[in-house]
DNA sequence: AATGAATGAGTATTCATTCAT
DNA sequence: TATGAATGAATACTCATTCAT
């Protein structure tokens, strides 16, 4: 609960202060633009600077550095996400529509930040054994309260006998790898079908799988 | 006379041969083990020499460069999983325990290289945008041969009336996601039940899952 | 304001600009001596680099590579020249004189950079061989309009009847190759008479032997 | 007058030595091309190996290291010449027709060992500030000795009245540049007219030039 | 505050040379 | 004696970071 969505730029106080936000924002825009097409290693200070329209030097006076300037863009995708996640599946009680509107969500994401499948990756736990891709503690635990709010709202559909008696945590780490799976094929196969018809084939395929049969 | 481990090559000629073969090997486990704690990037020729405990230009008497020698070590990955695959999966005839068999062999491949999940996920077809990290066209080849062989099998259970009748290319995927999710969530996590325990539960829900129920 | 030696180059704009400017200018010079003093292969980058007092770094923001830090050393050279030549030589109407003119720049220019001789000779057409230290386009017509325009000088001198009928280009040849010759040996051995003299014997020797006699 | 013509082979005593001396020559042979094509920089001892048949380690068990063979080279290259000069060019009595034949021998020599010029300019004397290059003091001497035994021909030429009354070394000198100067132009230009013709124009012309003339 | 030139540590790669077989 | 694998110092080039203007 602590004022991390100033990120969003709540009116802020002084107009200084606004204009620098507003540089911030420029760019981390430009920083997830190259961070995406090149990965991080590959991309450079200097390009991000040069997309953002900005000098390098301006750069590091609002990032401490380029690991930073990394986990910040993170940062922005995550409560991006977060908010949406909030928004439009915690709030929906019927936890069969919840799913429905998560796998909705994360597949409607992913296409609208199609190049940052690479950063998406790069954020698994898997690959965050090197230190200095490390993220800061906050961002792994947002990570964390994702997981555990999907699980609950599994674990609630299988309490109310919606959803067959699986371990909630596993359905939320199976249904994640899935769409993490398909994401994959869709982004280096041609795709068949319109963005809704596959969001609506996932839906139907995994909640079919996993609900309870009337018939038992 | 003193090569211990003749292991998996094919039985070469001279003893000259041999011992090249040999170096190669010890060149790229030290490889695997570098790339897979730092990454592509940030691995170094260097350090892989060290770990390795040749010179730096042995590396390069052997290997053309750093591409080359990370391709190999992701080839090794991909051949000795692919022998394993073809022995203890795709000889077995019932779809049921084949599908069982891929999950144990996943797991167990994983377990044994976990250092390499980052490997294993800049192996995703998804981060292989960055050109200097694609890889080979028969590398590729590859990994479409392996989910054309398991699509297969799921095809065939499906026939068999084995499976509940759904697209064998969605399981395929979603059966590898799963596993991935799981492993990514193992690596990170304190686990709790032995190896044998956590594969027995993944084989049990996804096969109970998609399983034809007779009663229906 | 302490731009002392805004000797040959454009009146720049920016104060920017002309920092830039002189910045190249003092990394040439010390390219200049470090080239000169080992040749094209045997200098590097990192010498030429505490020879000027930038940091390495400074020079690749200033020059794409070594490479074209060699041929913009082999511009400046030529450029000089250049100017020095239609200066002093080719403004001479009178053939005789503007020979002897010719010589002396030669002589001087040599004499001037001395160290330069080795890229003197690596500028030779018979060592461009080599594709690594092939000049530029632009840089080898330089060389070509300069045999033109001696050639000219010869012919003009031919036709007015004032040197023997003799091919111009023969002449032109015949003198480099001599004017070589003898800066090559006075590089090497003690050399006795003044700059002055030894620049009136070349010309005194080559412009009689090939004067038109009188009495003939 | 000390033994360095060994070189040429004649039969050494035991037949060990005399195969040893035989796969010198090959090396030398394979080095000269090298060298030739590539200067000396660019050249590997790897490739030299590889041309001569030999193994690396062969090559340094017969020459010291890669200067050395260099060097040997190039008095391989001085030793013939000289033979070929004293044999065609020091035993001719008439200086004019001494000087012809000096001429036909320079520009065979250099048609015969075409690739050789950029070595050949790599030997001169203006480009050997490079310690690293620089000639092992019996070959400079070897061509301090050619200077002075043309240097003598010239000489007598003047003091029989056959040539005109200039300096010899001036002679001497301003001959070798004329031939550089016309190699290193026929080895870039497409050349018209055959050996024969270019060497006799140049005879005709430069003889002709300080030829003393009846009528003065 | 914004700039971007200067910095120099860091990296892939090459190649002369050695030495165990 | 011949071999060629192993060596590691040397070198061109990059790029995150700093700091004077």
């Amino acid at each position: 609960m602590n004022d991390d969505s100033e990120i969003l730029s709540e009116p802020c106080c002084s107009r200084k202060e606004r204009q620098r936000e507003q540089h911030r924002r420029e760019i981390l825009g430009a920083a997830e633009q190259i961070f995406a097409r090149k990965g991080y290693h590959a991309a450079t200070i200097e390009e991000i600077a040069r997309e953002s329209q900005f000098a390098v030097g301006t750069l590091y006076n609002l990032f401490k550095n380029k690991d930073e300037l990394y986990h910040r863009v993170i940062e922005g995708f995550i409560c991006q996400f977060r908010e949406e996640l909030e928004e439009k599946v915690l709030k929906v009680t019927d936890s069969e529509q919840a799913i429905a509107a998560l796998i909705d969500l994360r597949v409607r994401h992913f296409e609208r930040h199609r190049e940052f499948i690479r950063i998406s990756l790069e954020l698994s736990p898997a690959s965050r054994l090197d230190p200095c891709r490390a993220l800061p503690k906050d961002l792994q635990q947002q990570h964390e309260r994702y997981v555990k709010a999907v699980t609950a709202i599994f674990k609630r559909g299988v309490d109310q006998g919606v959803f067959d008696a699986v371990d909630p945590l596993y359905l939320t780490l199976g249904l994640d790898g899935i769409i993490n799976a398909f994401m994959a094929y869709w982004s280096q196969q041609e795709v068949n079908g319109s963005l809704e018809e596959r969001i609506h084939d996932l839906q139907r395929q995994f909640i079919g799988r996993i609900k309870v049969r009337l018939t038992d």
